[in-house]
DNA sequence: TAGACACTTTACCAATCGATTATATAACTA
DNA sequence: TAGTTATATAATCGATTGGTAAAGTGTCTA
């Protein structure tokens, strides 16, 4: 049986950010570039391992890569996420407070326009 | 070496929206209720293979069982998708049209309140 | 030019994932 | 009660994931 990884935005940008490891690198990128020792020095990881979560995170192009002497400064790109917040408008009424049955007719009636 | 998945609420979320299929089956389930018969429908896979991304949508907490004769009908819960709205709102201003430095400069102030 | 530093790549391992087939269970129906 | 329908569970399989240790690759520095 073959079988492969989902490769569409959305299926690599969710799986990019199921992990713990890879959320916290992003945190760590909002305040700035970094190098690859200073995003692995929080964790009680090898680098080998920061360096494949950082390749995930770039395959998703969640992080950017750019390079100043021996250094391979990483950079957020929250791009993809936008995605995501596009994706999940969809089911905003579903989670928000109840509509009533006129607002949800309302709505629905809007959307078929 | 032992590894144990990511139990955490937001992991779990964006670990079950990480599959089409799985998107497809929640969208599918905007529109009310379904057995898992009329949800398998659509797809070109077997039945136990859909009970399997209907239990992974279900320990994610995003969809529902409930019990009707020999129908086990599910229903969308799209509560989980709330925690991700909001982790994202962190990140939103980076994907946003970028602010000018003052813009920026009285953002990050108004977070340090 | 020889280290040292900052990574990256490779080979490996066990756990998890996504699918299958085969079997079991539970509820209706003739 | 026997059969059918709807679904779930178990066993299995190959791919992928998340980690490791060890070796390789650039780039600065003494």
């Amino acid at each position: 049986m073959v079988k492969y990884m989902s490769t569409d935005v959305l299926s690599k940008t969710f799986a990019a950010l199921a992990d713990p490891t890879r959320r916290a690198i992003l945190s760590r990128l909002t305040s700035g570039e970094a190098s690859v020792s200073e995003i692995a020095k929080p964790f009680s990881m090898t680098m080998p391992a920061i360096s494949k979560h950082l390749k995930v995170l770039e395959s998703a192009g969640l992080v950017a890569r750019s390079k100043s002497a021996q250094w391979r400064p990483r950079k957020l790109n929250a791009a993809p996420m936008k995605e995501i917040s596009e994706w999940l408008d969809q089911y905003r009424q579903h989670w928000e407070e109840r509509l009533d049955r006129l607002d949800l007719y309302l709505t629905k009636l809007q959307q078929n326009d």
